[in-house]
DNA sequence: ATATAATCGGAGTCGTGACTCCGATTAGAA
DNA sequence: TTCTAATCGGAGTCACGACTCCGATTATAT
């Protein structure tokens, strides 16, 4: 059918380097940073970047991907320790993602209501955003190991963790690390198994 | 000095219609709702609406306001009952709004990095918003009696419940019922005393 | 009932930001 | 080197929303 053609060298170039500008702009200024904003920062033309990108949307989505892919590499890396810790470690390195970087919390809430199987909410086309759907089980495994080792309570599941810390990060964006840390260390007592 | 007229007896009645019907529209479709929104579901021009409220932000303010005062009369009116129970109820309220309610979370956001003494954040105007001040001391009274009465751990303040409250009420948004009540008694045993 | 000062309403202004279009440029094949 | 198709850049278009302006309307004092 349709022939494929690689694409030119400097088309690849200009496409990361608007990646990594967006991922700058929105961690620096939030989701409403404008698009020149973000043409500006990578030092190329504002029709350059809707070529790569034929909408904001899609790349805001972009960025999310390569956003929830490190967390869930993050999470990945993370099973390799002993099962507890590794949860508790998780969570506490993606609210300081949160805390740091603008706009980090829309997008686990994003990622979040894109992998639920089924909400009463808004409704989503079906096939979109494959973004949430590897963090989610990530997460998941990580819960599960946790539990299975009795460091993390057994009447709760992915989902109720996801709320947690979705609840987290935004909660991080505008608070200093003391009463972050105090915040966290609350919802990982209550995350432990009762007595 | 300047003499002080009486406001007009339609003034009025149309300040109040449009504060409602903002209170409505933003609860439906978030505070980018546009003005001319407001004042249609008002049933007044939008020069009325700018007559009222010079600034969308003013109009939002003056909602915003509306809504914690209605917050913290709750708080207000719970603490005649048992101390640890009241700080659960209030905050399982406050959370329920959060969820029906678009941009209620935001309210509770805004009330709280304007309570805040200090912030590393965005400087504050001196003398802005008293918005979050009067749900902050109510917040921190529930705690303090909570606290005596041996129902909520001991070692943690206002601005972390707080924080715990507006990340709840953040994650509550995009939630079902179920999952929302779960978390919250995640959080309600992580804020109980250490045994 | 009349005067008058305040209020109302909504067409119009202004600024912003997403997105388009096309001549200039350039990577890569021959 | 030369040719060609793809890419680049940014001025221009378009839609939207906050806010202004002023003639029409109306509450209230006399």
């Amino acid at each position: 059918m349709a022939e494929e053609r690689p694409p030119r060298a400097d088309a690849l170039r200009n496409r990361a380097k608007i990646l990594d500008a967006a991922e700058a702009v929105f961690a620096a200024q939030g989701l409403s940073a404008s698009t020149e904003d973000v043409a500006r920062r990578a030092g190329v033309g504002i029709g350059t970047v809707f070529r790569h990108f034929p909408t904001k949307d899609a790349l805001i989505e972009a960025v999310f991907l390569g956003r929830v892919r490190t967390l869930a590499a993050k999470a990945e890396a993370l099973s390799e320790a002993e099962a507890g810790p590794a949860l508790f470690a998780f969570f506490a390195y993606a609210v300081e993602q949160a805390a740091t970087q603008n706009a980090y919390a829309d997008v686990l809430a994003e990622a979040a209501s894109a992998a639920a199987p089924a909400g009463e909410g808004s409704p989503r086309e079906p096939g979109a955003s494959p973004v949430g759907a590897e963090l989610a089980s990530a997460l998941e495994a990580l819960l599960e190991r946790a539990q299975r080792a009795g460091a993390v309570r057994s009447d709760i599941g992915a989902p109720e963790l996801m709320a947690l810390l979705i609840g987290a990060s935004r909660a991080a964006e505008r608070v200093g690390p003391d009463v972050r840390n105090r915040t966290l260390a609350i919802m990982f007592d209550g995350l432990r198994p009762l007595r």
